[in-house]
DNA sequence: TAGATTGTTAATCGATTAACAATC
DNA sequence: TAGATTGTTAATCGATTAACAATC
């Protein structure tokens, strides 16, 4: 019996999972059989060792002089990520945001489906959003329950996710994917993943105020 | 003269201000003019030594005993951020995403300012979206260089994105925000920030993958 | 065979965490 | 003073990169 998580592959390897599995859909489209690390490295970053590295979680064996079999790559890769199988997800907060994650397209691509949308202001309910009624909040749990949903997605503003959040553990939901800049507390059998978009934005705001302070020098 | 880019904050650090930068708002709103690591980490982190460290790099000095002073350190955070003056931007893509990331209220106290919405689609052109009109994408080069816009927002499908950027940079774009799937390459005078839900999805459908297993096991 | 490629083992690098002296 | 808190210096941890033997 392992308590806390068992060390699998590393966090940052996980997140480039799904870009070499963009490309490896590409060449299997264009009729690729194999492909060496080296070819993957110069399509995505110059280091043909982390492309071996990352893809070594995956068990696939490379041959020598040939390279990884796509197709059983992109095979192993979606197992890995559990995008094998389609996700039925509930989604939380019909605004705009909510209304772009119901819409794209990429999830389907990625096993994840996301079946309902809720809201709490009753101006929104009954509307349709991306071709999908949505449904008021005090439904989720009934219908959570009785259609097995285990993936919940926040898309409400900061101060509603604590208590979208709660509602979701208590529905059952194992893993919540939160749009909201709050903080979320759930139990240790649910995941979740934040998705802050300050973050990104923080990183480039940065990095612009250092090239244009280092002209500015110059 | 340096080359390359002269190590300033670590990544991480700078990926956590802004929320960090939200906690101390909150703060000062409620009155509060000191505050220790030990309070903020009981809020984010548990650790409050990551706290310190990462105060530091605003060059804000906490006294003993006493903690940080709230409202120095948002205005040091802000302006290592750059968060301090606005920044103007234009988007292009008038979707779904982009019309959440117009609407979005949060820019605003992060000192991003999207004046403008563009697509290559003229049935999308001319309609307003979120209060602003969407400009033709003929009009970008010109009315870039007019107002000295130095962010771009990439909302568009993958397969545009490459060519977007392109534009952006000939029209003395600095700072590309790219919520495209797709590699850009830009000038080495020009800064990427990437926000790719798959990555993130991927974290979560693994984690995901893992808890149900371990249980099944159990 | 020669050479390309993998996969393993070791070295490096960077971030986090720990220990502790300094300070009010 | 005693104790809370900072900031610095060192130790640990994890990921990336390098080196190289194995293989076809």
């Amino acid at each position: 019996m392992e308590t806390g998580k068992q060390k699998g592959a590393p966090l940052p390897t996980v997140r480039r999972l799904p870009t070499y599995l963009r490309l490896l859909r590409q060449m299997e489209k264009d009729g690729r059989e194999f492909v060496s690390s080296t070819a993957i490295a110069d399509e995505l970053h110059p280091e043909s060792i982390q492309v071996r590295k990352d893809l070594a979680v995956t068990g696939i064996e490379g041959k020598c002089r040939v390279g990884y079999p796509v197709s059983e790559l992109i095979q192993a890769i979606e197992e890995f990520l559990g995008w094998d199988n389609t996700t039925d997800a509930f989604l939380v907060g019909a605004g705009s945001l909510g209304a772009a994650l119901m819409g794209y397209e990429g999830f389907e691509r990625h096993g994840l489906n996301i079946v309902a949308a809720f809201d709490i202001d009753d101006a929104k309910v009954g509307r349709p959003l991306r071709g999908k009624e949505v449904l008021p909040l005090s439904k989720f749990t009934d219908l959570a329950r009785r259609m097995h949903i285990r993936m919940g997605i926040i898309a409400t503003p900061a101060d509603a996710a604590p208590s979208i959040a709660n509602l979701m553990v208590a529905s059952g939901i194992r893993a919540i994917w939160n749009f909201a800049p709050a903080k979320i507390i759930v139990p240790e059998n649910v995941v979740v993943q934040n998705e802050d978009l300050s973050s990104g934005l923080a990183v480039l705001s940065r990095q612009l105020a250092e090239i244009l302070e280092k002209e500015g020098e110059a």
